[in-house]
DNA sequence: TTTGCAATTTATAATCAATATAGATTTGGG
DNA sequence: CCCAAATCTATATTGATTATAAATTGCAAA
């Protein structure tokens, strides 16, 4: 079935495979928009009635801790989930609304200020107008 | 009087030189520490027994609309406030707690994904050991 | 100065996403 | 199939921030 690959992401980090965690990673693997709790948890809901949003709070916080996705802050007052968990920035669109991917220079430090120190997380965000939506000269 | 600078860089804005948006900006001018609302608030509350935390909230608010500070979003439920606004970075020491400045590339986004696009705000956050905290070898 | 009005501040109440809790259910090994 | 452990669910709670409205302050004109 289609969710083997979620089936086998779970057991590898050595946490439980239940239902609503194999679709809710499934829903963040195929859609690669960014989704908040509340996105996931509508989407989900339809055709998993009994789903708790709770639980949608509970998997994403034990994916998080296990590398399986990343929140995506980019936004106050609305935490985004992001399962392409490799480096890579994040540029929101003030007009759509859009969070789109965008590739990160290979050090992000620039000065000697930091130097020995241990990066444990790096996180990105740029705001702005996306070329879709800015008005062409 | 010390507080001249302040006075200016809030009559330059064209917003009110009241007394509390004077002490919190001076505050925030020279604890360069990155403070949260609280912080501040305890800090001038001494001096100041009838100032508000709404009015940090609302002075904070009010010079970030204003370009005279940015909000530096590096931990979960905890807003920090920076008078410094030019480009620059933060990393978050995960011992210590300290928040500390970095300079970044002069250019944060290495694809051409986002060619053609405003950008009107980064934030580049780093989550690690600072050197101070990192058993040296 | 004094006056008057707009801007600002203050205290209180309300909001809302996220966490805590505890009982119910599910999972997976034997 | 059974059972203990893990997970899920519903409810209550938290806590930072915003909303509201009344009180105060700032400031410019008379």
């Amino acid at each position: 079935m289609s969710t083997n690959n979620e089936v086998l992401a779970l057991k590898k980090c050595g946490i439980g495979a239940s239902h609503p965690r194999i679709r809710i990673l499934q829903y963040l693997r195929e859609n690669r928009t960014h989704p908040t709790v509340d996105e996931i948890y509508i989407a989900l809901h339809e055709s998993m009635p009994s789903l708790s949003k709770m639980t949608v709070y509970n998997s994403l916080n034990v994916f998080m801790e296990h590398g399986l996705c990343r929140d995506v802050r980019i936004e106050e007052g609305q935490v985004r989930y992001d399962a392409f968990v490799d480096d890579h920035g994040h540029f929101k669109c003030e007009k759509c609304s859009k969070v789109i991917d965008f590739s990160t220079p290979p050090s992000i430090i620039a000065d000697s200020s930091l130097k020995g120190s241990v990066i444990k997380q790096t996180d990105v965000f740029v705001r702005g107008i996306c070329p879709d939506c800015k008005p062409s000269v």
